[in-house]
DNA sequence: GATGGGGATGTTTACGCAAACATCCGATGC
DNA sequence: GCATCGGATGTTTGCGTAAACATCCCCATC
């Protein structure tokens, strides 16, 4: 029956205490109870204990939703993301995470499925509904143009993994930078040339990486030899591995990240292919286990937490002020050397 | 009038589109544009489109607030946690988030910065505050039960990795069902024992697996050798695998996870110890790059989308019959079997 | 052609909180 | 002794939404 379902529901609910109950037990007016609450002045001493005594007893929480709607803000950013699964990814969010909650904000998180224009338009479409003051952004560029138009007004927005500074406040590691570094450790170490596996091209890292490596290259007058593309996996890495162990004066690789640079390891391994002995191999990301690669990776260290920092920074800068902040922070890597590089076989050409 | 207001909400962004705004420029009542938003039956199509249409135009979207004011609940589920960096926390986050996100929910992160009873007790008192229906707590059990008292009343929760399963509904992976046949995989191939590579001593999971192999090696009448106790990292895994690498008659190794795996895979390696040849080991998780070590590495896996799935299911039931549903969910493992594991050297001592 | 019914739409109201404004009262100054 | 002031507290109001209720009008039925 309805009014008995409804009436059960009402019955069983934890009614929620408001500040009106509190109020009418500490004999003040709920006007006192909100000032309590929020720490403000002007409370007697005796009255706010009184208050602080009845908000025990009854257990009250104060509705943020009410609180929301009359403030008019909902200390949250949302964060959206197309997959947990990259460490890059996923360090970013901890960092995003932790710097948030240092600032009073919340993480209100928002997956897309599926890395199409339209999961990212609904994404949007729901953040835009979301209690969320502001977002950051963690996606491909492309995707985030397409998206664009369903960009709810007058909500800030940061954006890391982009090359959309013109139009965002867009945070990113120094992928030039980072990626310069690993080549020219190579080629300093007396290779003659770099091969690179390379992440998807959709990626704007995996991009930045590979024209680097390219201009890094030409740049020193080398041969740039053809680049092999793989998805990020360690699986893409192996069978890029295989590719580049048949040929016979590849002495150097740069892979685009961590994961693919073990599955190289893995697949020079089978082809009997030494490394640093025959081959050198450097990584990018720094991910925990790279040290205990065999060999332990030479790789270039990302700084995902203060990419984290940096994006909550400039999102809430951006909330301050009220105003969109368009520019690029690059943050800096630092090349890690292990034992997976070394000269050349036959020492140094040159 | 119009143009004025208009100008208006361009200057000052901050004024957002109300329902009244649309209701207004469609010529309809804020009811009907209530019920287009919502989509309820009973508006007639063209109503309908011109609300819509007027939606569009001035930009509108709902204010989660007030409608969360209104409804008295949220739609969002807290997750609290110490640290994304484990990959099982990682991994179950996204299948959480992934879930909710068809179920209409949206996710709350709630770090906590340290694994201390104050810290964990203070991230309960802000969920309390926070815009959220309920939560799910994926952290060791002994810090949950300090905070409990912190626990706002009528907020269900769902709990990860915790043995808690007689007052809060827990899902776990079946870690005595990975961790036995993962040993038995070692005992069948004619191992005479195993050695274990323990997790953290606070650790739930780690001590699970750790008194499965224990129990397991008794039930056999196998001698039980010292455990050797890591801290999930790869490093911690080195340091173990250096231990064992002296031990003559370790022939088997059983790793609490696919990171200290792959340390006693590097120690070994230095150490001249051949795997498999020589020494077998099985590690636990079937991280993605487990298939590209070097030797792919035999491992237990664990199914954490599914974990996440339950986590949600289980708190959205419990927060739809408003009843606290406590017991223990177990996930089943399955071991996959890779290349780090075959008979000891001399075969079959039996 | 009157009546009733039902679908479409409008009006009222309350959700819980906090800003703005109103009131009260004791203390101070002249 | 009276006006004044300021701190403590109370009252009113409205934020945006959606349930509940009210109204209107068209159409089928007799």
């Amino acid at each position: 029956m309805d009014e008995g379902s409804a009436a059960d529901r009402v019955r069983n609910r934890a009614k929620r205490v408001s500040m009106a109950d509190v109020a009418r037990l500490a004999g003040v007016s709920s006007q006192t109870v909100s000032r309590v609450s929020n720490g403000h002045p002007g409370v007697v001493a005796s009255t706010r204990q009184q208050v602080l005594a009845a908000m025990r007893e009854l257990g009250y929480r104060p509705n943020s939703a009410a609180r929301a709607l009359k403030r008019g803000e909902f200390r949250t950013i949302g964060v959206v993301l197309f997959t947990l699964s990259t460490t890059g990814n996923m360090r970013t969010l901890e960092a995003i995470a932790t710097s948030a909650a240092q600032e009073g904000y919340a993480i209100t998180l928002l997956p897309v499925a599926a890395p199409t224009h339209d999961e990212v338009r609904g994404a949007f479409t729901r953040l835009g509904e979301l209690a969320v003051d502001a977002f950051i952004v963690i996606m491909e560029v492309h995707l985030l143009d397409a998206a664009t138009v369903a960009l709810p007004p007058g909500v800030q927005v940061a954006v890391a993994d982009s090359n959309a500074g013109d139009r965002y406040s867009v945070v990113d590691t120094d992928q030039a930078g980072g990626a310069g570094a690993a080549v020219r450790h190579l080629l300093d170490l007396g290779h003659r040339t770099v091969w690179h596996v390379a992440g998807p091209e959709e990626s704007f890292a995996a991009q930045r990486r590979a024209d680097t490596w390219r201009a890094e290259l030409a740049g020193a007058g080398r041969p740039v030899p053809p680049m092999v593309r793989g998805d990020w996996s360690a699986d893409s890495g192996y069978r890029a591995g295989l590719r580049l162990a048949e040929e016979p004066d590849c002495t150097a690789v740069f892979a685009a990240n961590d994961q693919m640079a073990l599955g190289v390891l893995r697949a020079l391994h089978e082809k009997r292919r030494a490394v640093p002995e025959e081959v050198s191999v450097v990584g990018f990301d720094d991910i925990p286990e790279a040290g205990s690669f065999l060999p332990p990776l030479t790789t270039v260290h990302q700084d995902f937490a203060e990419v984290g920092r940096q994006l909550v920074q400039g999102v809430l800068r951006q909330l301050r002020t009220e105003s969109t902040e368009p520019g690029t922070t690059l943050v800096p890597t630092r090349l890690v050397e292990r034992s997976s590089t070394a000269p050349p076989p036959g020492g140094t050409p040159r």
